[in-house]
DNA sequence: GATAATTTGTGCGTATGTATG
DNA sequence: CCATACATACGCACAAATTAT
């Protein structure tokens, strides 16, 4: 590999550029190469400390400037985590999921988790607009890209205006045909809300991510051309692979 | 007090509604009226069912219903704590801390925390058009609501066009006032990028937050009216007290 | 670091009122 | 009137997580 032989040039005569920068420059480059994709980590540091042919202090310094870019996440006792890959899900008044990360390249796929009828709690009623304990349909997906979780969405739909949705779902058509269907042409976002929590058990085994590590929740309401409310949902995001990005809308 | 009196009622003489939602719709009126924000958490389990007089599974379905609803918080170990009082940070195309809070009612304030020049890493020189290790003004302060920390914002501009920013940040004149001085006469937010993670221990203890709950990183650009970056910012903010809200940019 | 106290989570069993047929 | 099913409410005990000592 060339990259042993940087070390071998500074060895011998100084370069005039420290080694820890070398060996950042390398490892970056690599990084954006996607070289450690396959398991989104870095070799441990002993290892790597070994392959430049340098003392660990020296690898560490390079790796911290790695963090400091935001290229890796180092975490104390577990490794460090390739952190470039984050997927950038955008909230915009056009959020689509699927669009969202086709625009990135990446392959969208949806795996129904549970889908029945209940009572509507309060604060769901009021975004719906509907009475308290109203019917609603609630559908909850697993959503991941490339074969991998991101998310976990629990999407509320008011039965009365949708009835018959829940036999829908089997067929695989997406969401918005799904709404074509009940006379919804088109429909925008009108709030976001972000928190943060820590996943319960049950959600950080289905987003495949540790339960030490922490996830975002999105609660947002779709409303149709009217401005009628269409959708109420909550999504946990998977907080280790996935960026939310605001941008002033663009598409109009 | 008139609480105990419903007990009383449904013991004589059944009322027709169960005593769990009873205690439910007290509770959340009182939580509505602000009745624990002294410390922002509800009595125990053992203490609510003692002063309700009913047992602890009651109590616990009343207090599970007020969850369903988003008014509470209950975490294992720790207690139930009342959620409604979350901060909406607005994330918008004009985005500012004064004005987000004065909003909502709330008195903004800031603290200087450092305030010195260093060399953009990488992403950053990349997100203020800059070359890498190009001279920026680091400005940290903490931000606080009503006196209470909500957040800690690390602003960095480039040295170039701001050379003496540093030296009036001790007239605590806002950092509106400041770029004005500089010719910015407005500004606006190109983009805010949103993840989260588990707070440092000093994080922690500057939120005044417990280090076992996450916190959410904003990082944002802003730009003046000519598109040029002014400001490339990463704020850290209390996942207990904050909530990020993204509406499609009402104010043009 | 170890221990105890506090707090929420869960399971079992029992009893009662209500709706259904 | 009786049988059944379901939701509600109580009591006791222990598990699991967190915090304080």
């Amino acid at each position: 590999m060339t990259t042993e032989q940087r070390q071998h040039i500074f060895s011998g005569r100084p370069s005039g550029v420290s080694v820890w920068k070398q060996i950042a420059e390398t490892l970056g480059t690599e990084i954006r190469d996607r070289a450690f994709s396959l398991t989104g980590r870095l070799p441990s540091e002993t290892e790597l400390a070994a392959r430049f042919r340098v003392n660990r202090h020296t690898l560490r310094q390079a790796v911290g400037a790695l963090q400091l870019d935001g290229l890796v996440r180092i975490e104390k006792g577990r490794g460090t985590f390739v952190q470039h890959e984050l997927l950038d899900y955008t909230l915009s008044r056009r959020t689509r999921f699927s669009e969202n990360l086709l625009r990135q390249g990446l392959l969208p796929s949806k795996q129904l988790l549970t889908a029945h009828e209940m009572a509507a709690p309060l604060r769901m009623a009021k975004e719906l607009g509907l009475e308290m304990g109203a019917p609603v349909l609630m559908v909850q997906t697993l959503d991941e890209a490339n074969g991998h979780p991101i998310g976990m969405a629990t999407a509320y739909y008011p039965a009365m205006r949708f009835n018959g949705l829940l036999d829908m779902l089997s067929d695989g058509s997406s969401s918005t045909d799904i709404l074509r269907h009940f006379g919804v042409e088109d429909y925008v976002r009108a709030k976001s809300q972000i928190t943060t929590q820590m996943p319960s058990d049950e959600t950080a085994r289905l987003l495949k991510q540790p339960a030490t590590r922490p996830v975002m929740c999105v609660e947002c309401l779709d409303v149709d051309m009217q401005g009628r409310p269409i959708k109420y949902g909550e999504t946990v995001f998977c907080g280790d692979r996935v960026q939310l990005v605001v941008t002033p809308d663009s598409v109009a």
